[in-house]
DNA sequence: ACAACAACGAGAGCAGCGCTCTCGATCGTT
DNA sequence: AACGATCGAGAGCGCTGCTCTCGTTGTTGT
């Protein structure tokens, strides 16, 4: 067992920087990856990249699963930095993450949470990492909950819901009331509406200042799951 | 001034046609639609399909248009069903319609609220029909409001988000409290998340009762613009 | 040290795409 | 009846993802 050959050492580098062109060309020319485009920026002819990606949705793929963790990274970041007690501004400081994290990676950002793209199949791995965001969010509430200063609301729910909101909680943060959650997922819905409104450019004419507006709008979901003041 | 001649009554059933073919298409297919394709359906050789429509951009406008005024009508038609003066169940009615319409032109609609299309620029024909939509929400408030069965919150806002919501007030529902708008265009957010949440596989593995969860959490949002029960 | 093998880049090629141009055929009008 | 507009077919351009072959180069076992 040898240290790493030349060649895989290589071909490593290779990958990394395939990764970071196509992640330049998505910046630049949309979420439509041409791998030629790829290829020529390389100096490369298009059928070498196949030795390192076996097709284009493989590279996007690949794409994907780093920027869920990416955005996962930024999300659990800001929150674990914010004040641990202060459970609203952790609230803000993670959706603001989110936001800011994805007008900064437009691209990435419309892989993740745009329209799936025709034949593409998000594979299974992608499942953990997306969740993290939401993830985060609940577990404000459950801290909140935990030290007394967050109250589950009483909302009476038809059973279906309640039963479909007992298994997430069973899987996401066990113990955690049902009515509750489904506020938070309200409010992950929205974050997510919000974000995309904000992206897709349907608040272009409407909203001039997207930040005060996004703030307060996080903030009308911080009351409705409960966030004290 | 004759009748329209032939040639012009068969031009018109020939963009019907396209028209027809390419929605079966984006329905079939997904977003990505193809010029050659609907040509082949057609009998007829691509080129051809250039004589009606310029471009494939032109095509797509064509249908995005017409899918506006689609989703449009089937939600202005549900608030028009209703009982006028039961509030909440108008609004349960246009949520409903829209996630209806959603589920039945899941194509259409990612055309409308999914990823931008990256070299497509929307045309300022869409800025109309596109607030049909929120503008019957913002009717049942505006209803809510005169007959006294709703009251505005006080939430008190930044002068920032204050002026935009004027604004949007203004040209929407002159005399709308600002901070009920602020309310409504949450819940219109939330409506367009949960949709493509459910639309893009998101709650796929989560939510087995989608319909009770999609009117447990349209009802939470009424709830949050003070819709009586 | 040399041979055998695996990995690699270049190139040609296939089928598909949007789009343009040309060329007959057809239709409506004068 | 003749002319001009309209239309469909076909060829072709440059682009795409992807496959296959071929010569080269790095790695490994004897």
């Amino acid at each position: 067992m040898s240290a790493p050959s030349i060649r895989a050492r290589v071909r490593a580098e290779m990958i990394d920087e395939i990764k970071a062109v196509a992640r330049r060309h998505l910046a630049t020319d949309g979420a439509n990856l041409s791998l030629r485009a790829v290829a020529r920026d390389m100096g490369m002819v298009s059928s070498a990249i196949y030795r390192y990606f076996p097709s284009r949705d493989d590279l996007l793929t690949v794409l994907i699963l780093e920027a869920y963790e990416a955005l996962g990274d930024a999300v659990e970041t800001a929150d674990a930095t914010a004040d641990r007690h202060d459970l609203r501004g952790r609230w803000h400081a993670v959706c603001r993450a989110a936001r800011d994290w994805a007008l900064a990676h437009s691209a990435e950002y419309t892989l993740l949470y745009g329209s799936p793209v025709p034949g593409y199949a998000a594979p299974d791995d992608t499942v953990l990492p997306a969740q993290r965001p939401p993830l985060t969010l609940v577990g404000i509430l459950r801290d909140g909950l935990a030290d007394g200063h967050l109250a589950a609301p009483d909302d009476e729910l038809p059973e279906q819901v309640r039963d479909d909101l007992a298994e997430i909680a069973a899987a996401l943060s066990p113990g955690l009331p049902e009515p509750l959650l489904a506020r938070g997922m309200a409010s992950w819905t929205h974050l997510f509406g919000l974000i995309s409104f904000e992206l897709f450019g349907r608040l272009d004419r409407a909203i001039p200042h997207r930040d005060a507006y996004f703030d307060h709008q996080t903030g009308l979901m911080a009351d409705l799951v409960g966030l004290p003041r």
